[in-house]
DNA sequence: ATAGCGCCCTGGTGGC
DNA sequence: TGCCACCAGGGCGCTA
């Protein structure tokens, strides 16, 4: 469920709470986000880094780790002798991302838990919680290696908030598909961070039937079609994205967004 | 090029 | 009222 919106609502929830701050433990309540790495290598590549930045690719979280000398709680980026690790996360349709006081009980479908250092002002220890009741979604620590061989982040198709997309970029994607165009957005190689609701509303609000052969959209069609894939997006972002009972962001609060076609199948 | 699977998993739904 | 079969949902990989 979570989209591009949902998704950016959580990087910048990060950017602001969690970029900086050391990770002092990691604990792995189900192994199954961590889709096949070791636990032992997840936990060692995590444990006593740093935070640096966090960043969003489409539906995913990356955020680049630091390691960090334990003279220097906030320290530089030391260590030589290991590569460069990123965290890497995709929710996927129920995972969640929760920055929780550590000495809060756990809600239920709990499956990782990063603790993170309290402020130098003795602020209270937190934890980045990852809930996941369907264990789709994913949470690794991957070197740039790694990464770059990520199905689907290796293969991610361009960011529609980058002011280098465009109807001409759109289209070429689109040339000689006789399918129809919404299971096309759907498509992360087509356009980044667009799912079911997006799909939907964006068409919409293009006035293109969701049906119509990809192919044969016009460059007028296109050029509506971008139009409203970033209006969309972009009013759903500032809405701290899409109201759900599926969806919260790191602090819990659900988004404000309403959808106008979307999962309204029948209604006028 | 594309359609149609199965897989991953669990809560909610619809039928009885 | 309770039971249970069924199904949605994103993304990947496979086959037809």
């Amino acid at each position: 469920m979570p989209e591009l919106p949902e998704v950016e609502t959580l990087r910048r929830g990060l950017e602001r709470s969690v970029r900086g701050r050391r990770i002092t433990e990691a604990r792995v309540v189900n192994e199954k986000s961590l889709k096949g790495q070791a636990e032992a290598e997840f936990r060692q590549r995590v444990v006593g880094t740093t935070v640096t930045s966090v960043d969003r690719r489409g539906k995913y979280l990356l955020m680049p780790l630091a390691a960090t000398t334990d003279t220097e709680p906030n320290g530089n980026p030391g260590a030589k002798d290991a590569p460069p690790v990123t965290l890497c996360i995709h929710l996927k349709m129920r995972g969640q991302l929760l920055l929780e006081r550590a000495s809060e009980e756990p809600g239920p479908y709990l499956c990782i838990r990063l603790g993170l250092a309290g402020g130098m002002d003795g602020a209270e220890a937190e934890e980045l919680r990852f809930y996941d009741m369907w264990t789709w979604g994913e949470m690794r620590a991957l070197t740039d290696d790694e990464l770059a061989k990520v199905p689907g982040l290796a293969e991610m198709g361009e960011e529609p908030l980058a002011s280098g997309w465009n109807a001409d970029r759109l289209l070429a994607k689109l040339k000689g598909k006789r399918g129809p165009i919404k299971p096309m957005l759907l498509d992360q190689k087509v356009v980044a961070g667009v799912g079911n609701i997006y799909a939907d509303e964006s068409l919409f609000r293009a006035g293109i039937d969701p049906r119509r052969p990809a192919g044969s959209l016009t460059a007028d069609e296109a050029e509506r079609l971008v139009r409203e894939i970033r209006a969309v997006l972009t009013e759903a972002t500032d809405g701290g994205g899409t109201l759900s009972d599926e969806y919260v962001d790191l602090d819990g609060a659900i988004g404000r967004y309403t959808p106008r076609v979307y999962d309204r199948g029948g209604e006028p």
